[in-house]
DNA sequence: AAGTGGTCTAGACCACACC
DNA sequence: GTGTGGTCTAGACCACTTC
């Protein structure tokens, strides 16, 4: 790592292969590949048998986001974490919602739309579909009581997600329900969960302008 | 990881430690712990020391955003990459740039402002400013030639980022050089750069209307 | 004090990709 | 064919943290 960022080893260079290396530095040839592999996943590296190992020309370094509950992302800037249901519905998806999933559009769905608050003010609208022949067990949950993704997140498996951030306008709702002015510009996530090849659960989170979505390399 | 899915270790479980998993698994402790340390990378368990190993209570699923050089992102997407430099001037920086690299604001930098295009549509403005004291060599560069970011990770050590990721209003300026109307909803990223205590650069990127940045995990 | 994960070693065999 | 990284083993010692 030290010759790479001291640019001793240049972007697009060939570096020894694991057996001198571990000469070199007087340890194993496992050291060497756990090392190695560390640097890998970092991004720092390119890896491929018998075609050794260079220095990534892109060091498209990986940024890890995660991907918290709400609640406990409220509760750790400090402020108090609530949240109200404003509709529960089980009712016809309308098409956009049921394609995205790859599901049929005659097939009732629960419909919950919800807003999350900071220290009282507005902080997250929710807008969630969930699958109910895959998670039958949401129909029996207080969702005021507990929070849908966090149900979801301790209650079923979910091997895979699909998660897109952009920028939009507010909508009149939008913006009535997070208290700003129609058209101001809204952070949004839009995510679809799977288990297996079974959708779960496809959501528009919708935040409080000003939202900064943070992270480091 | 078929235990945590299935929902047989439930979160927050303990699971037996490595010598116990290796005698079931009739393997060595050595590939009991490589395992087990991907699965806590990926987020999916979480290991102490003498306290053991558990299913993670909050699966913070995390999500890994490669950040790309632009060219590469549009040419990925089909399209024919150029950028234009609006801008390129040694000069003061202003005090909230300064301030938050820093530096003193009465150093010159080298501030670039540029458009990127993806099939001669405006897909991204760039403001950037770059530590001169640090990075003297991108004077003598061309920049219309080879983008700031590029040229930068190419031939700069970056140690540490800073990302964050907003949504902004179109300002008059914005909109005009996107094609697009003041106060259009804009996918922002704002990314401040190290080599090790050193901040390199600062940069705004401002993406056409519509710009998703998408991940799975 | 003691038990856990963290790391390392020396050796072996394997799988893949390039020749 | 052959050289590379990928993986695994059996054993050892270490470092941290909880008891």
């Amino acid at each position: 790592m030290r010759r790479i960022l001291e640019r001793i080893w240049l972007p697009g260079d060939m570096i020894p292969n694991e057996i001198d290396l571990a000469e070199e530095f007087g340890c194993a040839r496992a050291t060497v590949n756990r090392a190695m592999r560390a640097l890998a996943e970092e991004g720092l590296l390119e890896r491929r048998r018998k075609a050794g190992t260079r220095v990534a020309l892109n060091p498209i370094r990986k940024a890890t986001l995660e991907i918290p509950i709400t609640r406990l992302e409220v509760e750790q800037r400090g402020w108090a974490w609530r949240h109200s249901v404003l509709e529960r519905a089980e009712t016809l998806p309308p098409v956009s919602v049921a394609s995205r999933l790859g599901l049929s559009d005659d097939v009732e769905m629960l419909h919950v739309r919800s807003l999350h608050y900071a220290d009282n003010h507005p902080f997250l609208y929710e807008d969630r579909w969930v699958n109910l022949s895959e998670v039958a067990a949401i129909r029996d949950v207080n969702l005021q009581a507990i929070d849908a993704n966090e149900w979801l997140v301790q209650n079923t498996p979910l091997t895979k997600g699909d998660i897109s951030f952009s920028a939009a306008n507010a909508t009149k709702q939008e913006a009535e329900l997070l208290q700003t002015s129609e058209g101001e510009a809204i952070f949004v996530i839009d995510r679809t969960t799977w288990n297996g090849d079974i959708p779960v659960t496809i959501v528009r989170l919708a935040y409080t302008p000003g939202y900064r979505m943070h992270t480091e390399i």
